[in-house]
DNA sequence: GTATTCACG
DNA sequence: ACGTACGTGAATACG
């Protein structure tokens, strides 16, 4: 038999991350009630058990209240009083039968101890589902501790069985009061002993055992002499902390394990419960649909629109002729352009081009001619297939799913019928109809948030140019491309051989997880990092062990060779259509910045670090008799840092046309900048990356390779030496915090409600993200609006050169030869021209006839 | 489907 | 003391 015990308030502040709070009319956490239910029904199906039941602190269901973290920071407790109390959880568990433990004069972690001791004597298997740490010293053999951790809205549980708490802190789980005793703990009131912390308490615990053995002869013990001091100074405070952190296990309280055992919910409460707090996705989670639904409404199926099948000429025609006479249109198109569905204000109309005959062709022309007035969702994707079609749309004037991602680009997906819910009011409807309901809604949110002008003149301009881009098409040397493929080939097999012989047998060198298993436990290589899954075998690991072992340098070749191989030789091979060309999808509803991304396959990520991927870049060709342009910004965000910053130190080392690296580096190590090495160079330049990214001394220093100590030393100087850089940092987090997003110098925002969580580490993110997103996003906005510019030029002075990529501060146009030196000059003016900044924004072009010869 | 690794700006 | 930089996409292994 298998009881599971819930730590209720534990996971009740690990159920929400929280980002968004949601409540009730009364204040419950709607969000906290929810996550918990959802890990509630999760861990349920995952461990069946036999019976079940929920703990919680003498105040009951009890949610931290938003302001904890400013708690937190200043390390005081919390009042009570904003502890927010949550009676419909109690409702909940009561609807569902789950029986509910607290008692006066005992923490919750006392009755999960006495639980845990009877069922245990019962002979029961006990599952312990908590957040804390602490509860970790009771597990047993037949006591098991599902440890429930949590990231950016992600919950993950971990099960700590005698040997996993072995296998993780080196010593047995009742060791973990000893721990606590030494190292103490803030959140609890443990004081500990002293000067001793985490480092030096699980060093001696696992040497010593407990604090008996440890205190038995502190002479004796292998110590440095401080440590061994402050352990004779905090004795007493040692001895009380054992105690404190000793969870009780004898409470007085009734408890039989069979008083557990699982019962069928009341549904109807739990259902009428669900409504109340809008938890409409539970209800089929639990069992629950099948009920009347008590008077209350739920939102059904999509409602059946008119729908007119076109079928005649006739119709067509008038179709037609009231699509040009509507204010506007939704346009949807079918499989290809087979069909289209046309939505009016109360009408869908279907055009299929079987059923519509001969006059369909010219129909489509007409349709999409600036005659009519046109919405639609995704409108890129159709401009290009239009364009294979032969056909320019015209007389589009709003994309909703834009819209949508201009109002939060944040989310992962504008699916009309969500937005539908989301906007509009009434039933849901079909695609067509919701596309066409919602242009003016969103419109107008548009206009509220001042997001017009980068959807006017910035997003719904770059369709055009994208579809155009897509179209076009990058052409690649498919001959070469698959001679280089072979040649990796024999490289792989032959490096593949040599790690056999090294390692003495042979194993999927692909797999991390064996290749762990050989390089720790098969050759004995000290491992330096771990995954969640096993050993971390990553370059920096490997880079690390380089000189240890001959086979390290051979799996760092192997991997090489089999990423060009199985990404770019065989990847892109794949994707080269028919007419020798790779036609990649650019994305503009992904980024959160407002940047592109590139898909199937991706373009933006073609090598050029190192030598041998460069080589790739040698078989993106123009045709003959043609070249290729490429023209890119010269370090357009901190350019962008120092515009925005207004820093003078650094605006000055732009005007002046210094390098910016080296003028960092002198400024960071205070000498001349004749006397700046390229070491001195190379780290300055990390510390320029990373405050553009919110940096932190202990990234930056792993990323240049010296000590934590060092790096902050690097990043004060910094910001002593650029101090406008400093208060921008400091301004845009407040200014952040206070508008709840941030935004670039054209107005496209990122909304931060992670500025307002609790968790530590999302609210440091969010802090990062306002440091980084008005740089990295103005430049996206900035390289937008010039592939608009370059591509209304080059049509406008009649040039047959066409953008064919863009790598966020690159873009590649291919020409005509004969045009090429116009294409040069058009393409750095346009660059250079988009905006004027308080700096000067350089943009440099060259041409070749392959990617990498004009790179 | 998730985790790991590695390619880019 | 937290836990470790911003933004992406693809291939592979494995449960």
């Amino acid at each position: 038999m298998k009881l599971m015990v819930i730590d209720g308030n534990s996971i009740i502040n690990r159920a929400y991350y929280g980002i968004r709070m949601l409540t009730t009319k009364d204040g419950t956490p709607t969000n906290a009630v929810y996550g918990f239910l959802n890990i509630l029904q999760k861990l349920i199906a995952e461990e069946q058990p036999d019976g079940l039941c929920v703990t919680f602190d003498l105040k009951g269901p009890t949610f931290r209240h938003e302001q904890y973290a400013d708690y937190k920071a200043q390390r005081k407790p919390m009042p009570d009083e904003l502890a927010v109390q949550m009676p419909i959880l109690k409702d909940v568990l009561d609807a569902m039968r789950v029986p509910r433990y607290e008692l006066q004069g005992y923490e919750a972690d006392d009755l999960i101890g006495t639980i845990a001791a009877v069922s245990h004597d019962a002979d029961w298997e006990c599952v312990i589902v908590t957040g804390d740490k602490d509860d970790l010293q009771l597990v047993t053999d037949k006591v098991r501790v599902k440890l429930v951790t949590s990231r950016m809205g992600q919950t993950k549980t971990d099960d700590y069985t005698p040997e996993k708490v072995l296998e993780v802190y080196g010593f047995a789980p009742r060791r973990i009061i000893d721990l606590k005793a030494l190292m103490g703990d803030a959140s609890d009131n443990i004081p500990g002993v002293p000067g001793v912390g985490e480092k030096t308490a699980m060093d001696l615990v696992q040497r010593y055992g407990t604090i008996e053995d440890i205190y038995k002869d502190l002479s004796a013990l292998d110590i440095k002499d401080g440590v061994r001091k402050k352990l004779a100074d905090g004795g007493a405070a040692a001895r009380m902390s054992y105690d404190l952190a000793t969870i009780v296990c004898d409470v007085p309280f009734d408890f039989a394990p069979t008083d557990t055992e699982r019962q069928p919910h009341d549904a109807e409460r739990l259902r009428a419960l669900f409504v109340k707090l809008e938890f409409l996705s539970l209800i089929p989670k639990f069992g629950l649909e099948t009920l009347a639904p008590a008077g209350i409404c739920v939102p059904d199926a999509p409602q059946p629109n008119p729908t007119e099948h076109i079928t005649t000429q006739a119709d067509l025609d008038a179709l037609l002729t009231r699509c040009k006479t509507a204010d506007y249109v939704s346009v949807r198109t079918l499989d290809n352009l087979d069909g289209v569905e046309i939505g009016e204000a109360k009408q869908i109309s279907v055009v299929m081009w079987g059923a519509a005959g001969e006059g369909y062709n010219l129909f489509l022309r007409e349709l999409f001619s600036d005659q009519v007035t046109k919405v639609g969702h995704h409108i890129k994707d159709t401009m290009r297939a239009l364009l294979e079609e032969g056909i320019r749309a015209e007389g589009y004037i709003f994309d909703t799913a834009l819209a949508a991602y201009l109002l939060d680009p944040t989310v992962s997906k504008y699916e009309p019928e969500k937005l539908a819910s989301q906007y509009l009011n009434g039933p849901l409807t079909a695609e067509t109809q919701i596309v066409y309901d919602l242009y003016p809604v969103l419109r107008e949110k548009l206009e509220a948030e001042k997001l017009t002008k980068v959807f006017e003149q910035i997003e719904m301009p770059l369709c055009e140019v994208l579809a155009q881009m897509e179209h076009t098409g990058f052409l690649v040397d498919r001959t070469a491309l698959k001679a280089f493929g072979d040649k990796l080939s024999g490289w792989i097999h032959n490096v593949q051989s040599e790690i056999y012989e090294l390692a003495g047998q042979e194993f999927n060198i692909n797999s991390p997880k064996q290749l762990g298993q050989i390089l720790f436990d098969v050759l004995g290589l000290p491992p330096a990092k771990k995954t969640k899954t096993g050993y971390s075998t990553n370059v920096e690991v490997l880079q690390k062990l380089q000189d240890k072992h001959p086979i390290i340098p051979k799996i760092m070749d192997f991997r090489e060779y089999s990423k060009l191989k199985s990404t770019y030789a065989d990847g892109l091979t794949k994707t080269i259509a028919p007419d020798g060309r790779i036609h990649s999808h650019f994305q503009m509803t992904v980024t959160a910045t407002g940047r592109l991304s590139s898909t199937e396959p991706n373009l933006q990520n073609i090598p050029v670090r190192k030598e041998l991927g460069g080589e790739i870049r040698k078989m993106f060709v123009a045709p003959t008799g043609r070249t290729l342009v490429d023209a890119d910004y010269s370090q357009i965000e901190l350019r962008l840092l120092a515009h925005i910053s207004g820093d003078e130190t650094m605006r000055q080392a732009f005007g002046t046309g210094e390098d910016i690296h080296t003028v960092t580096a002198s400024q960071v190590f205070d000498v001349a900048q004749e006397d700046v090495t390229p070491l001195m160079r190379s780290r300055a330049k990390a510390v320029n990356f990373g405050i553009v990214y919110g940096i932190s001394a202990f990234s930056l220093a792993q990323d240049i390779g010296v000590s934590v100590a060092e790096a902050k030393h690097y990043i004060e100087n910094y910001l002593a030496k650029y101090s406008g850089v400093r208060d921008y940092m400091t301004n845009i987090v407040e200014a952040a915090k206070k508008n709840g997003q941030v935004e670039t110098l054209f107005g496209r925002i990122r909304p931060l409600p992670e500025l307002k969580a609790s968790d530590f580490n999302t609210r440091s993110f969010g802090e990062r993200v306002a440091l980084n997103m008005p740089i990295q996003g103005t430049a996206a906005d900035i390289m937008k609006l010039a592939m608009i510019r370059v591509h209304e030029r080059l049509e406008r002075e009649g040039l047959a050169a066409k953008l064919v990529l863009q790598v966020h501060d690159e873009l590649i146009v291919e020409c005509p030869e004969a045009e090429t030196e116009r294409v040069t000059a058009l393409l750095e003016e346009e660059l250079e021209q988009v905006i004027t900044l308080s700096v000067p924004l350089t943009a440099e072009a060259k041409s070749g006839t392959t990617w990498y010869d004009a790179k």
